[in-house]
This record gives C-alpha cells, structure tokens and sequence, in this order.
DNA sequence: TACTGGTACATAGTAACGCTGAATAGCGGC
DNA sequence: GCCGCTATTCAGCGTTACTATGTACCAGTA
C-alpha cells in the first residue's frame, strides 16, 4: 500500500476497526481477515494487535479468551457501551472532515 | 480540536493544503486563516509552516518571495506539476478510503 | 522615543500512530 | 520430525501534528 495511505490510516484503522467490531466480536486475525478483504491488503498483523491492545486499555472493548480448535487460544474483542459512544464521536468526526474535502475538491477553492 | 481529529488530520492535511494551492498560490500565513475559516479552527501557525517546509523539500511547491507592505516579506506557494499528480493520487486514495468508511457505516457489518 | 498589536515565518521538543521484522506457541498432515 | 496454518506479542523505527517559543517587520499612538 502506499505512504499515502499509510499516513491517512493514522487515526482512522482504530475507527475502521471499531466498526467492525460494531458488527459482530471478533478476534485480531479474523480483524486481519477482514481488513484485507475490505481492500485494505497490506495492513500489518502486528498493527492490529497494537491497535487492539490500545482500545482494550481505553476500555472500549470486552475482551474474552476462548480456546480454539486451531492454534492458540483467541482474544475475542467486543464493543462496549463506551466504545459505542466513541464510535459515533469517531463518525462525527469523519463527517466532518469528509464534508470539507468533498467541498475542496468540487470548488477547486 | 479533539485529539480524534488531529489523528485523523495526519495524511489528509498535507492533501487539504495541496488543494487549497490547487485553486491558487498563497502564503503560510494565510493558508493558516483559510483553515480557520474552513473549520479546522485549531491548527497551529507552526504545523503549516513545518508542512509547507516538508511539501516544498518534495518538490510539489513552487516558491516565491514577495514583499510584503505588512510585516516580513511573504513566502507564496505555488502548487507545480509534481504537486498536482501527488494530488491526484492523494485524491484516489483518499475516494477509497471514504467508499469503505462509508460502507462499513452503511451496512454496520 | 516607547509601547502595542497585527502580520509573517521558523524551530526545538513531544506524543501518537502505523509499519517492519522477528519471536513464540499450538495444532494437523506428510 | 518437520512444515504450514492459525494466533498473539514485542522492540525499534519513521512520519505527522501539536505545544511553546522566538524572530522580525511595520503601523498607530501617546
């Protein structure tokens, strides 16, 4: 993936992320997973599990250990009322952004 | 500002700075009161100047320098054909980013 | 002359984030 | 036993924006 969309992932992958976990728990590979699927290829195992251990401390998600038939055991995160909340202000915030830029880019001013 | 959107700004402030050059060539100074009036109303002086810095050691900046009747002289950037196919490309990345944003918001899944 | 305020640019130090690259560990199949 | 897949963790790095200053030039005013 490019420089570009490295940096404009700053502050934005924890939201991505959030909102996946909006949807159903999960657990950080099956995050990977998913990212990649969404089009997000080249992004970092370990920046998940980074990503992940920072929300948790943030006390945005739950976290549940679960055996797996595969591997090791998983750390199954969901999303909690707080993290709820800092979700929406996340979209708030993004409306917010992507509103101007849409702005900029059609003036051209 | 919340610490949301300066997160959020990395990557995307160099684009929105780009853009703005894009309509036409200006200075640090009045770059910084374009912000303000764009609603980014806490962007310091010293981060625009340090991006101009870095944007224009890239080589997607003409400069110029043009007495000023009010205060020091004026540093004008001018957005080149460099700058404008970074623009581009900062546009197509960022248009990606905001399809998948706005589909995991949609679909909640 | 001295002071104030607005214009204009620059820089050192800090914190946050995502990436790179590697290590660790459990399990199944050849 | 060894390889490959699943699954997590961590140290070190580069980039970015912020904070907090500092420098400098000019106009108005007392």
């Amino acid at each position: 993936m490019g420089k570009q969309m490295t940096e404009m992932l700053k502050g934005t992958l924890e939201g991505i992320v959030l909102a996946i976990l909006a949807g159903r728990a999960a657990y950080g590979y099956e995050i990977t997973a998913r990212l990649r699927a969404l089009g997000f290829s080249d992004i970092a195992e370990g920046t998940v599990y980074a990503l992940l251990i920072r929300v948790e401390q943030r006390g945005f998600v739950d976290v549940e250990k679960i055996p797996s038939e595969l591997g090791p055991p998983r750390k199954v995160y969901s999303l909690n009322g707080q993290g709820q909340e800092y979700l929406e202000e996340f979209w708030r915030t993004w409306s917010f952004l992507a509103g101007q830029l849409d702005q900029l880019r059609g003036g051209g001013r």
